[in-house]
DNA sequence: CCAAATAACTGAGTGTGCTCATAATTGAGT
DNA sequence: ACTCAATTATGAGCACACTCAGTTATTTGG
């Protein structure tokens, strides 16, 4: 009977350890070729499992995606959140926050748009689900963080307010009719709205 | 020769007849089921066509449901419309134009989120689709115009308000976390949001 | 150290949306 | 009437996400 090193028994460590090259190879592949040009079967290879083994961690594809796309806007949530605490006027604080978003869910427009569909369409019981909804929260938190700076927003609901924002937010990002649109134009077009919402 | 007693050949003839077969077959199973249990084949057969030949009517199987959902929408669209025709308060008018479409979308609730999901995420290139959009478009259009009867708000650009407005309708009644909730409810955080939205 | 119990893994199989090569139908030209 | 190009219809077949009955690995209890 040995010490145990880390707490974990093996087969724990077998568990994370698959989770991880699970989602290595779905992260890589996914970045790549995009989600829609990658067969479950290709991901389960690359990290080599059985297929079947790969919906053990993730019940769908779509929660791969989750699972995978979570990490990069919390990463830009993050960014955005410090770089908000630099500007003074409000509707620059709340664009500091958005653009990093923005741009995470652009960069691979099909992933973003397929990430964002999940958010909404999925089974919020799955645990990557999950996550991505308390990332929404904080989202909201934190742009309700910036109205509440102000007096006169303060009186309006800055809860409601933030959660008119994530609104606009999804719905500019994700229309079709936005696609060929640059980041800065989608940008524009939520600050615009925003700044309609906080009363011109 | 004949007279042609309509314009059309017996080919175009068909071709309607066929497509009338094919809506109907489609209305009734997807009512009735919800349109994640019925398969295309099935509807193919109710409507007397070949598998493939469905699919030179709609791209695909979400398409379907656009078509068949999209009279749905115009009717609760005109209802709501003429209802807030008697309204006086701006909130109580655009209240009733978005009722009735809330509840056309949850009547069978797998149905509506299938149909808004589609709006936002499907081809916009499909026929049905641009009917859809072009649904979209009197809706914001009927919301600003009563916008547009308050001094206030007609300096506050209405147009931009009225898509807030289908942004937050379109979020609350897909956001999986409302799945539970009545209409009422649904409308109650919906009216919340736009009252706020006009400035508390 | 072994046996039983439990948890995790596997990949062949399944259901379904959609495609595509082939067939049938149509109508214009003669 | 007949021919032939063009249009429309068809259903067997394909791709792929996901399942499940059977297998293997790990832990636990004795």
């Amino acid at each position: 009977m040995q010490p145990a090193p880390q707490t974990l028994g093996r087969r724990e460590r077998n568990k994370q350890e698959k989770l991880d090259r699970i989602t290595a190879a779905a992260r890589e592949l996914f970045t790549q070729f995009g989600v829609d040009e990658v067969t479950t079967q290709q991901v389960a290879e690359k990290a080599d499992v059985g297929a079947g083994t790969l919906f053990l961690y993730a019940k769908t594809k779509a929660e791969l995606l989750l699972l995978v796309h979570n990490v990069k806007y919390a990463q830009a949530l993050d960014v955005g959140i410090e770089a908000a605490s630099t500007e003074v006027a409000v509707l620059d604080a709340v664009m500091a926050i958005i653009l990093p978003i923005i741009e995470c869910n652009r960069v691979q427009i099909e992933n973003g748009r397929t990430y964002l569909r999940e958010i909404v369409f999925g089974d919020p019981s799955e645990p990557h689900h999950a996550e991505a909804l308390s990332l929404t929260i904080r989202t909201e938190a934190a742009i309700a963080g910036i109205f509440s700076r102000d007096e006169q927003l303060l009186a309006r609901d800055p809860e409601k307010l933030a959660r008119i924002v994530t609104s606009i937010m999804f719905i500019s990002m994700t229309s079709s009719a936005n696609i060929g649109h640059t980041d800065a134009q989608v940008g524009d077009e939520i600050r615009d709205q925003i700044s309609v919402l906080l009363g011109a």
